[in-house]
DNA sequence: ACGTTTGCGCTTTAGC
DNA sequence: GCTAAAGCGCAAACGT
């Protein structure tokens, strides 16, 4: 076999590994929209569930920094 | 001029309207980077800057709700 | 056990779900990564990997028509 | 005048400029939007538009060998 | 049914 | 240069 042949084989390797991965994640976010679903069906707002989410990402000293400090900014400008 | 001509003629109009519009927003997105770096140079935080013109654009109503409903789910979840 | 904490012990499996999830997800967008960046190392190009990627998503039918119409449009232009 | 009312207004004057300039920018974002609108409705695709725009922005030679380089990845995975 | 709003993936851009 | 975020078009979904 060339070596054109070799080197086209190994890059149809990673597309298919990569198409393989694409998919498993479709999946999982095929999933995560379920849920989000399930959860509008129940009586949950889901945009707040998501902030939810994003905040549970931080961890709590840096969560409340930025808090504060978004409280701080708001009352300077009179955001209530 | 063939009709060919009369078609790729008005598609270059079209693609120039819209190549010099993308040039004037680049101008712009450019002088916002320029407020934000001014703002970080004067001691402002811009994660939080952008946060503010972000409730900004709600209208107070919708915002105070969007709050309330936050505060009620982390409240729910213990989230300080 | 009041409804409060029904409803709150209820949002609270919701949310987990979607951690989790998420973390999945997460670690299928790193594998992803990881093979594209793999792949750079053994010489390939990653931008034209994606969109190779991205052409055998469609149907050859529909990837011919839309070849032929860029090639149409880049004559009309003077595009080489 | 106290300092956190000058800093206070300054910080004002920064979200104001923002907001002006963003302003503009989707003033900008919506003619553009438009410019393909009408060029649909003339019997364009948009689509293609939008490729050709993205292969103006490409100095000629970079763009003949990125395009070289698709054909070889193509040629080599089948893709006709 | 419609049309506005919401979500999602992708690309491009910004910040460290 | 790489990771994180924004912008965008597209598609689906919800209420009207």
């Amino acid at each position: 076999m060339s070596e054109g042949n070799v080197a086209a084989s190994q890059l149809l390797q990673y597309i298919e590994r990569i198409e393989r991965l694409e998919e498993e994640k479709k999946g999982i976010s095929d999933d995560i929209k379920d849920v989000y679903l399930e959860a509008k069906a129940t009586g949950y707002d889901t945009k707040t569930m998501r902030a939810i989410v994003q905040l549970r990402k931080m961890n709590p000293h840096d969560r409340q920094e930025m808090d504060a400090l978004l409280e701080t900014y708001k009352s300077a400008l009179g955001i209530e």
